[in-house]
DNA sequence: TAAAAACATTTTGTATTCAAAATAAAATAA
DNA sequence: TTATTTTATTTTGAATACAAAATGTTTTTA
């Protein structure tokens, strides 16, 4: 369509970002193994436990069930431990173990690793620029969490839907 | 760490960013049936055609074994094909087939989708801004595909290394 | 109070992603 | 020419991620 150059630029290289990010998160595993995501929880829950797993993948834009999975692994590892509130018994609440502490404590900011030893070499101007470059992204997007129907039911393909599931499609505004 | 705080910003939005990237990617899947690095592949064999594996794996930034896998459910629903080269037959070329072309031509920007649109509705300049931020992170990230060993020997954790397969850790410069 | 609705978490199934190992073919070295 | 190395793709195994459905609990409604 009429995209200006300048969109599928902004586009290109969010994908490269995005792609050396997840590939940073793997090299977090190599550092502390601890993929990207079970540092990152466990940094959350280290400063909010106890906390409830809806909150924990509300604070990390995850989906509930995605949360479930990484606290499993924790659990399994014996960083982290489930108790089931005695308030409301439907919520489980994290917290870590002295494994988990010690963990948390050990390691940094390696989940962040080279993004942030990237940056910090950056002067405040630049940082400034990238900050608010973000921040607008993000501000279009939180603007859009609308029913895309609205937007895009034109123009609809959906005859090579196959083995799909998806019966109508229902927007989950779970992210914020 | 001394982490300033404009730098866990950018690290914030970038996340926030990137989950909702992800999200966008989901909803093409509900518009086209593809799912957004279905879309994304074909519209470069689309372009590209006949591509090698490798080829398209380097332009979208992605492992060859994720590409194959991609490559592997646009062929079951019968979009592309695989062919042997004759010259080089370690190669394997993959082309459009009629469906393949259909769907490419049915589904223009969704895989982009809102997020072109977001883009679109900015004026001149802060798009030039936003680009100026991505860019400045590619190219930090860019710079950075080196050694991690060389920069993050210092206060390396191992200990809760259970599981683990990774002998060594080899960096894989597969991209770029 | 009993039934229905809402909520919190988990389970199930599929796709993506990578690393490492396996295969197979071509290019290079001995 | 034969053996070694390099290259291209695929396979295997594990983690992440989501949607939809299932399960159990609480709140609301009738």
């Amino acid at each position: 369509m009429s995209t200006r150059p300048i969109v599928s630029n902004i586009i290109d290289s969010l994908r490269r970002v995005i792609q050396v990010v997840n590939e940073q998160s793997k090299r977090a595993e190599h550092e502390t193994g601890l993929t990207g995501p079970q540092l990152w929880a466990i940094k959350i829950i280290a400063e909010c436990a106890p906390i409830k797993v809806s909150d924990l993948a509300r604070k990390m834009y995850l989906h509930p069930a995605t949360v479930v999975g990484i606290i499993d692994r924790l659990e399994s590892r014996g960083l982290v431990e489930r108790k089931r509130s005695t308030k409301d018994r439907r919520v489980v609440e994290i917290v870590l173990t002295i494994q988990g502490n010690e963990m948390v404590r050990q390691s940094p900011e390696v989940a962040q690793g080279l993004l942030v030893i990237g940056l910090e070499a950056l002067p405040d101007k630049k940082l400034i620029n990238i900050s608010e470059g973000l921040e607008q992204l993000v501000k279009i997007f939180g603007a859009q969490e609308i029913p895309p129907q609205l937007i895009l039911t034109s123009e609809i393909n959906m005859s090579q839907k196959r083995g799909g599931r998806s019966p109508l499609m229902k927007i989950d505004p779970a992210l914020q």
